[in-house]
DNA sequence: CCCCGGATAGAAAGCGCTTGCTATGGTGCT
DNA sequence: AGCACCATAGCAAGCGCTTTCTATCCGGGG
C-alpha cells in the first residue's frame, strides 16, 4: 500500500541499508548510487516513516515548546523565536525538526501531562516558557520529570523561569524583580506616593518577583508597600478593567496604577477613562513585557521590555546545542524601562 | 537501561500482550490482573514509546496546525482554539493527542515542507489556518499534498481559507468578501468617498476577498474602484503605519482609510496621529478580525469581527470526528460588522 | 459426567527503519 | 605480481509495541 523503504531499494536496485544511509547522509555512499536512490525516492513519491526511523534510531526530531496561552503574544514570540531556531523548515539550521507547541492554560498538571507526552515522543528537546507555579508539591514532581527528561538525553531549557536545581536544565530567567523595582522607582520620582498595583496570577513565581520589585522600591523610599491596593487576577484585560474600578473605590486619591503586564494595563486604561480619569494628567498607568501594541496605545504606554523574542531565540539555540550554554546553566536577562506617554508627573 | 513494556510484564506477571492491553483499553482484562499491572506501571515509571507504539499501530496521535505566524494573535487564537479541542491534555475529548503547532511564516514552501513532515509522522489531522497563496503551481503542489495526506487516513480541515477542491480537506472559510463589502457599506453610509485602502501581501486569498468586497461596495454605489489609493503589504503595524503616511501625501483630502486587518489600522492610526489628524474628525479608520485589543485602542477601532476561536474550535472537531463535516464539505463563515469610535460622518 | 462456549491470557509475527559487522572490489605499494 | 587497504554496499539483528491467532480455564446445559 503506502510505500517503504524497501520498495524504494527495489527500484533503486540496492539495499534498504543504502537507501537510509542516503537518506539520513551519514555515511558515505557512491555519487552514482545516490542519484539512483533520490530519483526512485521522487519517482515512488517516498515518504519516510518518522515513527518507525524515531523507534530505531531511539531519536526523534521532536522539539516541545511549552507555553501558557499561546493566544497570548508574549507567549506567541517566544514561541515563534525558538522555532525560528530549531531548524524547522526555514530555519537557519539544518536538519528539519518539528516544534511542538503546547498550550498548558497555566495548569501544572497540563504541563506535567505534555511533559509525559514528550517524553513518550522522545523529544530531542523542551522548552518551557513562562513563569513557574510556586506549589511544592509540583514543584517536586516537575522536577522529578525534567530530571528524567534530562537523563533521557533530552535537552530541556528554561526560558523565562527560574532555574530548576540539580535537574540539568538550564535556565534563562527574566530580572523580573529588577524590573518591578525600576519601574516604581521611576513612578517615584516622577513624585507618586499613592500607587494602586494589579499583581498577576497568585502562585506564580512572575507575579511574585515584578510584586517584591514593586514592594522593594516603595520599602527603599520609606513608603508602606502598599498591600491594600494590590490586587491579584490573571494576565487579561479584564482583570485590568475590573481591578482598576475597584481601586478608584478604594482609593480614589490614588494618582498611579501599575499593573502586571501590558495587557492588564490596557484593561486599566480603558476603566480609568470610563471613569472619566485623563492619564497621565490624573492616573498614571505602567504596563510590563513591551508587547507589540503597547506603543501603539493612547498614550504609549510605559512598560518595562523584556527581550522576548531575543531570550527565546537564544533557549531555541541552547536547546539545540548550537550555542553553549551560560555557565552554571542559569542566566538572568534584565529588563529595560521604556518611559513614553502614559506616566506623568504626580 | 530505559523501561520498557517488557519489564513491566516481567514485574507484573503477565505478558507483554496484556500489559499493551491495559494501556491501551481495548481488550478485556480482568480487574485483578489490570491493577497489578498498572502497579507496575507506577513502580517502575513506565512511560509508553510513542515512536514504537506508532510504528505498530500505525497510526499517532500527532495533530497539526498550520498557521502563518504564531507571534500573531490571529493565528495565536485559532491554534489555542484548535488545541483546546483535539483532546490534548485538558481538552474535553478521551485519548491524548499532542497538538503540533508550526509556524509556516506564510512560506508556500515551509507550508509544504511542514506537510511532509506531518505525514511522516503519520498525524492523525491536520488543520491549516490562514489564507493561502494564490500561485497555480504552488496550489497544484499543495492540493497533491493534501490529497495523499487525506489518503492516508490524516482528515484535513482548512480553517479560513478557500476550499481545496477534491482533496478531501474539509474547507471553513470566512466570508471575507461579504466582511470587506459590508465594512466599505459602512463607511459610504457615514458619507465617505476618498477612502484609502490599505490591502494585505499580494497574491494571498485573504487579501484579494477583503479587496474585492471593498471594491464590490464602491461600484454598487457607483464610485471608481480607487486603486490609485489601494496600497499593499504584510499584516503589521508598520505598513499601517507607513501606508498611511503614504496615502495621506498621495491624497490629503481623504476621510477614511479601510485596513487590512486591526494591527494595520492601529499603525494607521497612530500615522495619522502623528500627522495631526484627528480620529474619527479628520478621518475614519476602520480595521479587520477585531481582535482582542481592538476595543481598547483609542478610540475603539470599527471593524469586522470574525468568529474565529468559534471556527478554529469547529475545525479542531471535525478534525477528531467529533462533529460532522458541512454538507459539501465546505462552510462559509460570515463575519459581523462592529462598529466603534474610529469610525463617524465625513 | 462430558462438551461447548465465553472470558482471559499468551505466543509470535510483524510494523519500517537503523546500524554494526561483514563482504567485495578496486587501488596503490612494495 | 601480491598484498594490504580504502571505499562501498549488503546482511541481519534488533528497536518496543500491537494484534491476530491460539491456548487455557470455567461454568453451565444436555
Amino acid at each position: 500500500m503506502t510505500v517503504t523503504l524497501a520498495d524504494v531499494a527495489a527500484r533503486a536496485q540496492v539495499s534498504p541499508a543504502t537507501v537510509s544511509r542516503v537518506l539520513n547522509g551519514n555515511y558515505p555512499v557512491a555519487a552514482a548510487t545516490r542519484e539512483r536512490v533520490l530519483r526512485a525516492v521522487d519517482e515512488l513519491d517516498y515518504v519516510l516513516n518518522g515513527p518507525a526511523s524515531s523507534l530505531a534510531a531511539a531519536t526523534s526530531d521532536l522539539v516541545g515548546i511549552l507555553v501558557n496561552d499561546i493566544a497570548d503574544p508574549f507567549f506567541g514570540i517566544m514561541a515563534g523565536a525558538v522555532q525560528s531556531e530549531i531548524g524547522g523548515p526555514g530555519g537557519r539550521a539544518g536538519g528539519e525538526r518539528l516544534a511542538v507547541v503546547c498550550n498548558t492554560g497555566g495548569s501544572p498538571e497540563r504541563e506535567l501531562t505534555y511533559l509525559t507526552l514528550l517524553q513518550r515522543q522522545r523529544a530531542a528537546a523542551v522548552v518551557i516558557t513562562g513563569g513557574a507555579i510556586e506549589d511544592a508539591e509540583h514543584a517536586a514532581a516537575l522536577n522529578a520529570k525534567l530530571q528524567r527528561l534530562t537523563d533521557a538525553g533530552t535537552r530541556v531549557v528554561l526560558c523565562g523561569r527560574p532555574p530548576a536545581p540539580e535537574t540539568g536544565a538550564v535556565a534563562l530567567s527574566f530580572d523580573n524583580r529588577g524590573g518591578g523595582r525600576t519601574l516604581t522607582q521611576h513612578l517615584l520620582l516622577l513624585g507618586h506616593r499613592t500607587i494602586g498595583y494589579i499583581a498577576g496570577p497568585e502562585e506564580r513565581t512572575t507575579t511574585r518577583h515584578r510584586l517584591e520589585g514593586h514592594r522593594d522600591a516603595l520599602a527603599a523610599a520609606g513608603l508602606p508597600n502598599g498591600a491594600e491596593l494590590t490586587l491579584h487576577g490573571p494576565y487579561d484585560r479584564a482583570t485590568g478593567h475590573a481591578a482598576a474600578v475597584d481601586l478608584l473605590r478604594r482609593e480614589p486619591a490614588l494618582t498611579a496604577i501599575v499593573a502586571a503586564n501590558d495587557t492588564v494595563a490596557l484593561g486599566a486604561c480603558a476603566a480609568l477613562r470610563e471613569a472619566g480619569r485623563r492619564i497621565p494628567d490624573d492616573v498614571s498607568v505602567a504596563g510590563f513585557d513591551d508587547l507589540p501594541f503597547s506603543v501603539d496605545a493612547v498614550p504609549a504606554l510605559t512598560t518595562v521590555r523584556l527581550p522576548l523574542a531575543e531570550a527565546a531565540a537564544r533557549a531555541g539555540r541552547i536547546a539545540m546545542g548550537r550555542e553553549k550554554e551560560p555557565s552554571g546553566g542559569v542566566a538572568t536577562i534584565p529588563g529595560e524601562l521604556v518611559v513614553r506617554g502614559s506616566t506623568g508627573r504626580a
